[in-house]
DNA sequence: CTTGTCAGGGTAACCGGTGTCATGAATTCG
DNA sequence: CGAATTCATGACACCGGTTACCCTGACAAG
């Protein structure tokens, strides 16, 4: 009695006003909280008054369930998890940016996991981390995304889970698809269409699927063209600049000199085009220059870089909404693609 | 007592074996449940034999408390935030990657959160993601750090926080200084070694406070050494490679022209150096340019680029911390103050 | 021999929600 | 028209921890 006394005079009060929990609610609205409780969840037995009367009470406090307790009842909490390994911290951010548009609004929280793949407790560390917070879900992205053993992890652990990767490589429900074939076809289309028939390849670390699918696309890309990429064009790199430089020291000793090159990254590129210009060639006049990305770096390179866009917060977006069920995926597909971007680093042969 | 039997066959069983809760500690140890909560909490009123058979249950099981619960229990979550509205995603990475550094091996988790100053419902935004989410604590990185508003809502709903900042702008507890002026009396020093005479300065955002400490720590090395900054020479960017180049095509075209640019940011000096090369003018023979921070592109241009280096990681893991109460800061001070980086940028004046 | 103090530990209520089941009223159906 | 559903709601235990408080025994002081 005094303590409902006490509550009378309620939230309106001091400034740190402890925050209404559903009791009050409950009170308020003269009904029980179990009743409160099938509001908040969007039960069907709710009467249409009865709900009514609950919501005025539950905007008039601002009340929001506490998402800890939710949590502890639910047996899972309300937070998604954001797996990384990737040196591209741009990528990082871009992704996660996607996944907080998604997230906003709702009472989901991003946690975020950097990780090594190379540390003997890699799984260890995940298993750690998605048991301990009792995640709702977690996003993979690449290269985590393409190791089988975090998917098995996911699986035994009975964890929900999306991965974002270049090619399916799992259940459509456990995918978003990249597609990153579609933008190599692309550029070997449109170095094509420039006249180039000696390109070369610069790949990324060997056995990163995206790389793989980024260099099957564009020998397909050339093939449908009548053109090949030989053996000797191709390089492997290893994403860094320093390796795109290597690459591209190699590849400009070869004669015939290839007259484009694509590179899997834009970091890559970058090195390309830096190689290129200590040999003393320009590009796109004495070399074209592809990458892939669209990060900033392809702006700021004189000449700009020609490259794949991937849009990455897009992408980001609809990976936290698979988790969370919203069902808003039904935006334009387009928009999930990569598409090429060309700047002045890719020309006419010549 | 099916219960108990049930259970009894404990642990090890299936792969997904329910996780152990304190109750089964507790039982397994012959002890209240209580008794292991002060295990966990390290209550000194346990005696040595009890806590050690306790902890040797604990590792048994591999038991962890669940932080929802604990959570729930304390009336706050063990999640700590990271606050940031930069655009930079290296230093967010950085950041993140010595916020979890500091982190890992603990129960607490990172949970993120990207906002826009600029948005009229940023307050809230933030005000909601703190309360909704009870959150331990909060870093604000640059430049929410610097907003009094934000420092006023922590206050008012009493967040713990921390500031990371270029200067002091709140009691002690609160602040992370990065001493950003050091790193500008160091360029100061070093141009004037080279005998620049005519140097000019590129600032970021009006308002900023880490430019305009970077600003101050330049004059007072120039002042130092008997130089000055003259007003003619000052050029306000906007942190963005573009701005960098804008202020740089009005700072050639003085007469006399400087002869050495410090650009408030990296991304300011890509630019400054790319209208010089634009102009014709090539780094460091006839102009010289430093940068502020250290990031990946300063590397990657040609020259390389003479920067600043910001310890992003080693302050993020300081920041943690000192929100999670690890008595760690004893370490090498040096090792987060900002340090100049000389590369090929920065010559001799001529 | 009391009384007081303190280490060491247990009990019960509680944090803020959820699940399960019971209940009464209204509706449908044979 | 009585029985069987269906609907709308409440009571109560429970999620996995914590706090507040009480109890016990040992040992020192009075």
């Amino acid at each position: 009695m005094a303590k409902q006394v006490a509550r009378g005079r309620d939230g309106q009060g001091a400034g740190t006003s402890p925050r209404p929990t559903i009791n009050d609610i409950a009170r308020l609205s003269g009904v029980s909280k179990k009743t409160v409780s099938r509001v908040i969840n969007a039960s069907p037995y709710v009467q249409n008054e009865t709900r009514k009367r609950i919501e005025a009470v539950i905007a008039e406090l601002s009340y929001a369930p506490d998402p800890q307790a939710r949590g502890l009842a639910f047996r899972r909490s309300f937070l998604i998890g954001l797996v990384y390994d990737n040196s591209n911290a741009q990528y990082v951010v871009n992704m996660q940016l996607g996944l907080l548009d998604a997230m906003a609004g709702t009472d989901f929280g991003l946690l975020v996991h950097a990780c090594d793949r190379a540390s003997p407790s890699f799984l260890e560390d995940l298993r750690g981390f998605i048991k301990k917070q009792r995640l709702f879900g977690v996003v993979l992205t690449p290269s985590v995304s393409e190791d089988e053993r975090v998917a098995a992890l996911m699986v035994e652990i009975g964890c929900t889970y999306v991965r974002v990767a270049s090619v399916s490589l799992d259940e459509p429900q456990h995918m978003i698809e990249t597609h990153d074939r579609l933008g190599g076809e692309a550029v070997a289309r449109h170095l094509a269409e420039f006249g180039h028939q000696r390109v070369a390849f610069v790949s990324g670390l060997p056995g990163c699927r995206a790389s793989h699918e980024r260099r099957e696309g564009f020998e397909a890309g050339l093939a449908a063209v009548g053109l090949e990429l030989e053996p000797r064009y191709c390089q492997e790199g290893a994403y860094t600049f320093e390796s795109g430089i290597e690459c591209a020291e190699r590849l400009l000793k070869l004669k015939p000199r290839p007259t484009a090159v694509f590179a899997a990254n834009d970091e890559m590129a970058a090195g390309v085009m830096h190689a290129a210009r200590l040999a003393g060639l320009g590009a796109p006049k004495d070399l074209s220059v592809v990458g892939f990305g669209d990060f900033e770096i392809a702006r700021r390179l004189l000449p700009r870089l020609t490259t794949v866009h991937t849009p990455t917060r897009a992408i980001g977006r609809l990976a936290a909404e698979r988790l969370i069920g919203v069902a808003d995926e039904g935006r334009e597909p387009k928009d999930r693609l990569p598409t090429l971007v060309v700047r002045e680093s890719s020309g006419p042969v010549g």
